[in-house]
This record gives C-alpha cells, structure tokens and sequence, in this order.
RNA sequence: GCCGGGGUAGCUCAGAAGGUAGAGCGCCGGGCUGUUAACCCGGUGGUCGCCGGUUCGAGUCCGGCCCCCGGCGCCA
C-alpha cells in the first residue's frame, strides 16, 4: 500500500509558489480533459482548487500520454510532473506531466452539458454534482458562514449550547412539526432551539446554537426547505433594542469576515461579489409599513400579516437590509412580549432582506413572567401542560431576555442571489426530496 | 391545501390540422493550431409518464391516475 499523503508534496495551491523546472507530486481528481493530437490539458481539482497539467509526447512516455489521453474524468489521481510558469495556464502556472498514477478510476461521468440544465437530475445526482465548481464554492462559503458566525458569538461572550432534536410540543404551535415514533410513544422534530436556549440563559446568561430546524410546511417556494439550518441566540436581561443591535451586527460581521475570506469562492458565484451593509439598519414600525403599503395602494388592514407580495413592495423601499418592528400581537406566536406601553403590539421584529429576498432573522423579546405567559397561552386556546417546564423556568428567577433566530440558508440566498435555497445546502430536504 | 405550467433518445428540447418520430449535447470511431463546459467529420441511440377509450390508424383527440416544476398560504 502506498501512504499516498506521504507521496504528495505540493497542490493547485503551493504550487504557485514552486520554482520553474521543479519535479512536484500532487493528488486530486480530473475534473476535465481536452485532448488534442500532441497535447492533452487536464483539469485537476484538489481542496484548494484548480491546476492544469498538460501532457506531450516529447515530455510523456507513451504509456503515460495515452494513459492521460484514456482516462476518465473524475477519476482520483496521484500525478508527478515539472512546474512550469505560463501566461496561458488558468493560473498562470501548470505541471508538465511525467508520471500518473490512477488511484481510482472512474466510470463515465453522468453530468453532462445538457444535465447543468436539469435541476430533477442535479440534485437526483447531487452526490456527484456537488463537484462542481460553483457547488464547491457555495458549500465553501457556508462553512464560512458558520465560522463567521460562530467568531462573532464568541467575542461576544455568547456560549455555545447544543438542544435536543427529538421534542414533545411545539415552539410555534401545531400543524408543522414531523411526527414519529419514538419507542411506544411519539416524538417530534424540532423547529426551533428557542425555549432550550431561555432555559440555558439562567446559566449562561447568553447562548447561541446552530443546528437543524425542520418544519413540515408542504412550501413549494424557492426559500423554504423542510431542513434547514438555524443560528439562534438569547439573551437575558436583554430587551427587543438590543437584540436588534445583535442581529443587525451579527449579518454586517459575516458579511465583511466572507469578504475578507472568501472572494475567490464568492467571485465564482457572484461575479459582482456581495454587498457589504453596516449598522444601523433602517427600522420602521408595523404601522410605518402599513402606511406605505396603503400609499402604494394594496389594500390591508391592521391586524393583518403581511405576505409575500406585501413584503416584495416594501422591500422595494429599501436597498439595505431593515427590521420591520411592533407587529401586532395577533400575528405573533404566543411567547411574544407585548408592548407594555400599547399591548396590542409585540416587542418583536423580522429583519428583511432588500431585493425581495424576504425574511433573513425573526426575534423579539419573550415573556419573562409567569402569568403572563400563562394567560396568553390560555388567550392563544392552547394547553398550559403542554408547556409545563417552559413556564416553570419563570418560577425561578427569570429576567426579561430576548433572541432571535436567523436561516443559514436563507441568508446565503439573498448575499449570493440563488436561484433557489437549496442550493446553499449539500443534500437539501425540501417537500418532494429526502434522497439522496 | 389552492392556482398555473409540464412529462417525447442518457440530458436539453422541437414535433399547430391524427398516417408507427427529429435536432443539439453525451457516448463510440476518426481528425485537430494551447485547450479552458475545446472544436470539426461520421456513427450510435426512443414500449413518446401510466391505464383505458374513440379511430382502419393516436406522441397528436377524450376520460382517469401518477410524477415533476413554479406561485400562493405558512415561515427562517
């Protein structure tokens, strides 16, 4: 057995640095090949990107050019050649092949031209296709996401917890959670990791987490996915202002941390890169945005949620980012806050982004009071013993706090501009897809 | 759940008026100036989503069903 990580001693990305005439050994994969009389050019993709390796009789055995010649793309490869400094490679800088090893060859490749054109077959072979350069950029970017995030919790003394996935009642209420056996019993999927985190803010007084979310919601959309992944946060003796503060800081430090880290990926699929937006953010109140809604002439009353088309107008007003606060109490889930001041209203707000991207985070402050929380779950015709712990945590000390949640997915959709949410995603779950 | 669009070669699609199907890509063979999803020539390739009906004859007309895509509702 060859210890191949020993055999290597350069990649697409060293390389650039190596010396004209030195002999390297990279491993990788043949992403692409053209084949000419006496020349074959080989695309090879490795973790860092790209090389080209070019293959000529005169530099080749004979074995070694028609292997070149023969091989199927996608098939794993160790490959030993001299550097070689030229305006006309992709990088500026290619191997002149002397020797290729197929470590594991491949079959026919089943992701054509015609098949980039074939969302049914992409994600049916998405197993494959996430070799892609535009996949590998995207799914680059996420873990650039979730680092970015992950820094910004972190220098802001936020602790990071983990929340169960099996749950037994539902954050927002009902009809959207996956039901499923769970030994005699049933269980469902989680959909938030919002009342863990108020539990573990008595602890740690502020918390994030980042984990899947799944919502049974039939949503034939371009920005729902039934699993999708959410970075939440809550703080306590926090009110709805300064978790505003929190998000709007936390959207502006991801966006300037990919910048800073991820421009070659971000080029790859963006050519025009991602916009940059500092706060503060615009904020205007529920009854600001029903204003302009009726100045633009759809007809709502108050009271009501706004829809999609309703957000579209509005985002129109806007080319940053804004919260949209003060949502009246009817269109909120329960364990809103309302307004001391004007108790029709909650302490809450959604942050949209501009371009008719719709909602990016959804936060606001919670009830920290027992009885207040106990008659609004009365009020909203629900079941107290159905949220038994969660209103036993405001028996023993509970402050007012607050958080939010905001959709990794739906996040890189709007920076990005996709066409639809999955594909930020390596293997999306959406209404019509568990496979593979 | 509601509304709209669609299922024809491995893939993307063309096929108004019924007469057992075409192109491009892929694949195979050959050619080829440093190619970037290379290009050129030739070849290969289809129970026209499924079931039933009308008809001498159905991809094309009628009925039922299944699947996919998008929008809405719901939300991140």
């Amino acid at each position: 057995m060859i210890k191949w990580l020993e055999y290597r001693n350069s990649n697409s990305k060293d390389i650039v640095k190596r010396s004209e005439g030195e002999s390297v050994r990279i491993l990788g994969w043949v992403s692409s090949k053209r084949v000419h009389k006496d020349k074959i050019f080989l695309s090879i993709r490795d973790r860092y990107g790209y090389l080209q390796i070019v293959a000529t009789p005169e530099e080749s055995s004979d074995n070694i050019f028609n292997l070149a010649k023969t091989i199927p793309v996608e098939s794993a490869i160790a490959a030993e050649g001299i550097v070689k400094h030229d305006p006309r490679a992709p990088n500026g800088v290619e191997l002149r092949l002397k020797d290729l090893i197929v470590i594991s060859k491949a079959d026919i490749w089943p992701v054509t031209k015609s098949a980039l054109k074939s969302p049914e077959l992409m994600y049916d072979k998405r197993h494959l296709t996430i070799r892609g350069p535009r996949s590998r950029a995207i799914l680059l970017i996420r873990s650039g996401v979730i680092k970015a995030a992950m820094e910004y919790f972190e220098k802001n003394d936020y602790v990071l917890i983990n929340a169960p996935t099996f749950i037994t009642s539902a954050v927002e209420g009902g009809a959207t959670l996956f039901k499923l056996k769970y030994f005699d019993d049933y269980a469902y999927l989680t959909q938030s990791s919002q009342f863990y985190e108020e539990a573990a803010i008595c602890v740690f007084e502020k918390v994030y987490v980042i984990q899947p979310s799944f919502r049974a919601e039939k949503s034939r959309t371009r920005r729902h996915l039934t699993e999708f992944w959410h970075i939440e946060a809550e703080a306590a003796f926090a009110d709805h202002d300064d978790i505003m503060k929190v998000e709007e800081e936390l959207v502006s430090y991801m966006l300037n941390y990919l910048n800073e880290h991820y421009s070659g990926e971000i080029k790859t699929v963006k050519k025009s890169g991602i916009k940059i937006y500092e706060p503060p953010f615009p904020r205007i109140s529920y009854d600001e945005a029903l204003e302009i809604l009726h100045s633009k002439g759809v007809e709502m009353e108050w009271g009501e949620d706004f829809g999609a088309d309703e957000e579209r107008v509005l985002s129109m007003q806007f080319d940053t980012p804004f919260f949209v606060y003060g949502y009246p109490a009817s269109t909120r889930s329960f364990y809103h806050m309302n307004d001391p001041d004007r108790p029709e209203v909650t302490l809450s707000s959604d942050l949209m982004a501009p371009d008719g991207y719709g909602e990016i985070t959804s936060g606001g402050q919670r009830i920290h009071d027992y009885n207040e929380l106990y008659n609004k779950i009365i009020s909203f015709g629900l079941d107290p013993s159905q949220y038994e712990w969660y209103l036993e945590i405001r028996k023993y000390g509970m402050p007012p706090h607050a958080g939010f949640g905001l959709g990794v997915e739906r996040f890189m959709r709007w920076i990005l501009e996709l066409p639809h949410i999955r594909d930020a995603t390596l293997f999306p779950r959406t209404p019509s897809r568990v496979y593979p």
